[in-house]
DNA sequence: GCCAACGTTGGC
DNA sequence: GCCAACGTTGGC
């Protein structure tokens, strides 16, 4: 289910949720292990340096290469959201409670690594930011969406998502290999990739980078590939 | 509230 | 297509 997964044909709408006032806080309980910042995950660096002022930056995935899930292609590149009007789509489709979680803590004109997941190459293929804070995924609604959740109620949404919009691409395709060969080097120096959620929180699909790792692999970008 | 069974993620 | 990692479900 926690398919990270956009869809082109569910871009944008920004307008079409109401008032965006209506953050909900009432969570069930089940729903409380997960919250940002919670001990469960405090290991990633990124999440002990946010919650004072700073900025947070953000990677996020998703699939680049078609894939049918209940019958529905859930293929969304980063050209995809370039070709969106405005450049400008929702994040839809997160179903999984940290990840939800920190789509909630994102803020506007934050920035996010586009990330391409279960494909040919994975890796870092360019920048986007956060132009809308999170609101209610409309899909968990949607009775022949693949992310249809039945156990939502409109009164009390659980799934969230945002909008974003393209920034540029990489320089340079980053590719996972790469960012691996770095993580396992700086866990044995404590260079800036040595925490990094890619590595230490395996299958989170939105997640939160410290000020360093954003800055180190923008830094990649100038170098030749290794 | 434990934990085995199950389902999903996503690299390889 | 395989399968390790790991989140979720549900019986007890």
């Amino acid at each position: 289910m926690p398919r990270v997964r956009k869809r082109p044909a569910g871009a944008a709408r920004p307008d079409k949720e109401g008032p965006a006032g209506k953050r909900t806080n009432t969570e069930k309980p089940g729903e409380a292990s997960a919250k940002v910042g919670n001990s469960s995950l405090q290991e990633t660096s990124a999440s002990r340096d946010r919650g004072k002022n700073l900025s947070s930056c953000w990677l996020m995935k998703s699939e680049p290469e078609s894939r049918l899930e209940k019958g529905v292609d859930v293929k969304f590149s980063i050209e995809d959201l370039r070709a969106q009007p405005k450049q400008t789509a929702c994040w839809d489709g997160v179903r999984n409670y940290q990840a939800r979680n920190f789509l909630r803590a994102m803020k506007l004109q934050e920035e996010a690594f586009f990330y391409h997941s279960n494909c040919r190459e994975p890796g870092i293929a360019g920048l986007m930011k956060i132009v809308k804070e999170a609101y209610p995924d409309h899909t968990q609604f949607e009775k022949n969406n693949p992310h249809y959740d039945p156990s939502s109620k409109e009164d009390n949404p659980k799934w969230s998502m945002v909008d974003v919009q393209f920034v540029r691409m990489m320089k340079r395709f980053i590719p996972l290999a790469e960012l691996k060969t770095h993580h396992q080097a700086h866990r044995a120096t404590g260079g800036p990739l040595k925490n990094m959620a890619l590595f230490t929180r395996q299958r989170l699909s939105v997640q939160p980078l410290t000020r360093e790792e954003f800055d180190f692999i923008l830094s990649l970008e100038e170098k030749e590939p290794s």
